[in-house]
DNA sequence: GTGAAAGCGCTAACAG
DNA sequence: CTGTTAGCGCTTTCAC
């Protein structure tokens, strides 16, 4: 026996295919007898309902919105602020009947056919730096797309806080307990493997919007105070290279004129160079502040001063944007200076 | 203008509606010139490849497999042990070119109308009682199932460890270092919201596959050390309510005979109750010894006695079963006792 | 190597 | 309330 469709069910119980249809997406288009019928003879021939795919092939709509991510999915779902992102998103798009479509781009593959072949009706992608192919794949397909702290394309809404305005913000405030020698530890600026000093040429090739921005307004507020942008010591690692990080800000620490601050372009980061300074016996604030960036739930407890993003908003932000149920021109989302014990006059 | 198709870039070029598809989709059937005047011809109207909707529906492939979630996807990202799982099995599907579909099941929605509408090739379950609607929506439209953890279902493939057994040996170890009064601390037996002791009708009546086994494994081990079952008390709570539990246990250790062991059923509510012992001063192992399970990170550095599960493993062999890279029946997978420094002899 | 026929399973639009 | 018509965009099969 073949397969069981609206029409098997039509035969048998001598309607049109038409009117079983009905019966499933319009129950109220029939009458309760006919209806009750209908189901009668699906129940027992098995048909569990209108096969979704030929319905959405009809309709042009799918019920699932793709997930661009970069990294591999097991650090992307513990990594707290993008788990956040990603619950928000599932709620917004969850109220709509939609999906979430989990599109992973390994760095090996050619994202463009995985664009390509996914079956969604729109994507949101987040924290890609400004050149990625997807970006361009999913253009083609014409599909809406939806970025969440970067790119920012012309004519794609835009999710975000003011990163450069935090930045600045956050960096003033270490200025003002009269700090002066900066240590800015940063994760990709460019897409590349490079690890260590960021100078202005490579500030300027950057290409994640996220640290472009932040690097921007920590440099507007050093400028401010009549520092040379030079005297600006900027690392740069990889975010899951805490170990580098770490050693990094230890090493600093060590030479003729230390930073006085520290400043992390993560609460990742700065959690990690927290540690390995409690394991140095080396205290924070009275040696050296830090800061971080994001407002996990982790730098509470650890009385990081930080930047708080509103993850689970921009991901419900994201999605209400990709349902229709929010439509451009947004304004970038608040943040809020998080202002805890990590940072106090310089010694 | 409509919408480009094959059957546009087949009228520009002069061809057939199927050379263009097998341009795309079969490159070495054509020749290099044709190939290349056809891809050019795509270009410049946009044509960014066949529409993978319309394709599925011929092929009757979509390249994408479901996940049926039962908390909220927050929570479910968030939780070390199910971010494990969906890595595995992100990993096991993405090198079959496929997709991870999230489907989300709020206990109050219909779950039947989410699985019957999802554009999947197939699902994954995981940890849901045995008589979830969902098992049966998804039975009902064919599609291939693979549970993790549970229910564990009559021709469904079914990835987990020997629960009982793990459970036995984790409870043989304690009652070997003289423990006689239990305090066990499970998370869902039944579906309910019943929080507090757990009697034999109640584990009687128990619709986790985990917990019911787990439970059972404890009892072998208690009854062959001459425990009767009413003799162990058990507990609980919701996975989530950590509040709960840990009342529960600084509650049980005030009463004239206190257990002197607890038995928590996974490493989170362990991790909980050893915070809360230690904000009390209560000494570990000294006054009462304590066992998680699950094998989480957090689990080593805080030395808890556990039980490791390969979560990593159990999802990408729940992704190659779904793939077809292994077929049917497979074992159940390889635990490990992990000694850690929370148990100790009964004081 | 290339093409014609056939149809995957469904629903929008409209007529009755 | 029920049915008819007309495809959605693609690929399988099998000739040429």
């Amino acid at each position: 026996m073949g397969r069981v469709t609206l029409q098997t069910i039509a035969d048998e119980v001598g309607v049109s295919r038409m009117t079983v249809s009905n019966a499933f997406s319009r129950p109220d288009q029939l009458s309760d007898d006919l209806r009750r019928r209908i189901h009668e003879v699906a129940d027992r021939l098995g048909y569990a309902g209108p096969d979704p795919l030929a319905r959405s092939l009809r309709t042009g709509k799918v019920g699932a919105i793709g997930v661009l991510v970069t990294e591999t999915l097991g650090y992307t779902f513990k990594d707290p602020y993008s788990a956040d992102l990603l619950a928000g998103l599932a709620d917004a798009v969850g109220t709509a009947e939609t999906g979430l479509l989990l599109v992973p781009l390994p760095p090996g593959q050619e994202p463009g056919a995985v664009v390509q072949r996914s079956v969604v009706d729109g994507f949101v992608a987040f924290i890609l730096p400004d050149d990625h192919p997807a970006l361009a794949a999913v253009s083609a397909r014409g599909l809406p797309l939806v970025t969440i702290d970067g790119p920012r394309l012309p004519s794609v809404p835009f999710v975000a806080i003011d990163e450069r305005r935090a930045a600045r913000e956050l960096a003033e405030h270490v200025l003002g307990h009269g700090h002066r020698r900066l240590l800015v530890l940063t994760f990709r600026v460019i897409d590349d493997d490079h690890t260590g000093p960021v100078d202005a040429d490579r500030l300027g090739r950057a290409t994640y919007h996220v640290t472009r921005e932040r690097l921007a307004g920590i440099l507007e507020a050093t400028r401010s105070a009549g520092i040379d942008d030079a005297e600006v010591e900027i690392r740069e690692v990889a975010e899951q290279r805490l170990d580098v990080a770490t050693r990094d800000a230890l090493a600093a620490l060590q030479r003729p004129r230390p930073p006085t601050a520290i400043l992390a372009l993560s609460d990742r980061l700065a959690l990690g160079v927290l540690d390995a300074l409690a394991a140095q016996d080396i205290d924070v604030p009275g040696t050296v502040s830090v800061t971080g960036f994001d407002g996990l739930e982790g730098a509470a407890a650890a009385g990081l001063t930080t930047v708080l993003q509103p993850a689970i908003d921009k991901g419900r932000l994201a999605g209400d944007l990709l349902t229709g149920k929010v439509v451009p021109p947004v304004d970038l989302l608040e943040h809020r200076l998080l202002i805890r014990s990590t940072v106090a006059d310089v010694p």
